[in-house]
DNA sequence: AAAATTGTAAACCAATTGGTTAACTTTGCC
DNA sequence: GGCAAAGTTAACCAATTGGTTTACAATTTT
């Protein structure tokens, strides 16, 4: 009945498997990530490993592998929890 | 067991129930929004009732209705499908 | 190369999402 | 006011998320 794609596999669809620019931003900067990828590159920039990160958003580190290995759609307070509260990076969500 | 806030409530957390700017944006412009007031906005804004964007997006008016109230937590792929598929607009999440 | 640390995978499960229908309320229009 | 259109609420339910444990791979360190 519910036959919900992830996030990544949208992008993935829509902008072909590899390589290609996907619709989320990492720093402002010009490359350009999917939400798996951000938190990958985030949390390594922040020099946390995943259990870690899973602490202090409050899981486990299975389910920060899980999340950056794109096995899961995400919900938005996740993210949130996860790119604020654990990283404390400021997560904007907008719309063109 | 599972204890999770929505989206919005962690926003009003964050910032206070009302009025605060919240971290989402809204057509690049200085207006900040929720995620539900977006899609309110982005709808009215294409001329769209919850109905006709529902049958684009393939859902009810009902759900419609629920996000843009912000009645529960959304999926990263629902948004994505909401405001892509159903507005035709650039879904951006980044960070900083 | 063995030990330790870090990351991934699988499985289980309660709670929640998203799809849906039906009934009710609000808004706009004549 | 009365009607129609638009929006909200409640309820039901299958499928999925997120929390968790355990076991296994990969990477790093000594």
């Amino acid at each position: 009945m519910r036959k919900l794609k992830t996030f990544e596999e949208l992008l993935d669809q829509k902008y072909g498997e590899l390589g290609s620019a996907k619709r989320t931003a990492f720093e402002g900067k010009a490359m350009i990530f999917s939400v798996s990828e951000m938190l990958k590159n985030a949390r390594k920039e922040a020099g946390l490993t995943q259990e870690q990160l899973a602490l202090k958003v409050g899981t486990q580190k299975t389910y920060i592998s899980r999340i950056e290995n794109g096995k899961s759609d995400i919900q938005l307070s996740t993210l949130y929890k996860v790119f604020e509260e654990g990283l404390g990076k400021r997560l904007t969500i907008s719309i063109e």
